[in-house]
DNA sequence: TCTTTCTGCAACCGCTCGGTTGCAGGAGGG
DNA sequence: CCCTCCTGCAACCGAGCGGTTGCAGAAAGA
């Protein structure tokens, strides 16, 4: 469950999604290239890729001197069975509250 | 998609979905019903309450002199339908890279 | 080898955020 | 009418976070 939570924490941040978005798009691609495109420095983009890195929705891979990011569906896939999950068990709480106030 | 941000940003915080988790169990309840079960003062969690009311993850009513919140998982589903589409949008892209690859 | 460039580490700063406390106001019950 | 209880507003505080800057180290190219 703290994978959901790493997940929600690391999806919370405008930028940090700006940043998964670039990795997602640009497919594997160095935090200074990254850079380049957004409109914060290398070290903002480093932190952000750890965190992403941490909730596993993104995953490094070393080329030489330079370290290359992409992205993975698993931990974004689970989190949102885990949100669908949440959503259904709500309404059928809902739905049994109905039924006894109408009994 | 700002409702996609605001979600995101409700559910980011452990204690606020501590919050959301007694809000959907005990139906529609006050804040200060909710203060006598979690280990925060009762204010903190009508902060909480606004912001989930902000996500259209709560909705609150009136009943004479106190507020009584219950719980709306429209906004929960639409961002769980969101997060399942982005998975799905990286698994394309990925899976014709890799078709590229090996072409 | 020397230079370039990409990386990683650490310190620092401002602001937002979660949380508390105190107080004023309004609705119900005796 | 008075007292009680639940609410809402505002000020305040400490910690964490997003961001920057500076520097040291390692890998590739000339």
């Amino acid at each position: 469950m703290s994978q959901v939570d790493d997940v929600l924490a690391a999806l919370a941040d405008p930028m940090r999604r700006r940043v998964l978005d670039l990795v997602a798009a640009k497919g594997p691609v160095s935090a200074s290239a990254l850079a380049t495109e957004l409109p914060v420095s290398r070290q903002a983009i480093v932190k952000h890729l750890s965190v992403l890195e941490k909730a596993e929705l993104v995953a490094s891979e070393r080329a030489g001197r330079e370290n290359n990011f992409s992205v993975r569906s698993g931990a974004l896939d689970a989190t949102a069975t885990w949100m669908a999950s949440l959503a259904s068990q709500w309404d059928r709480r809902l739905a049994a509250i109905k039924k006894i106030a109408e009994a």
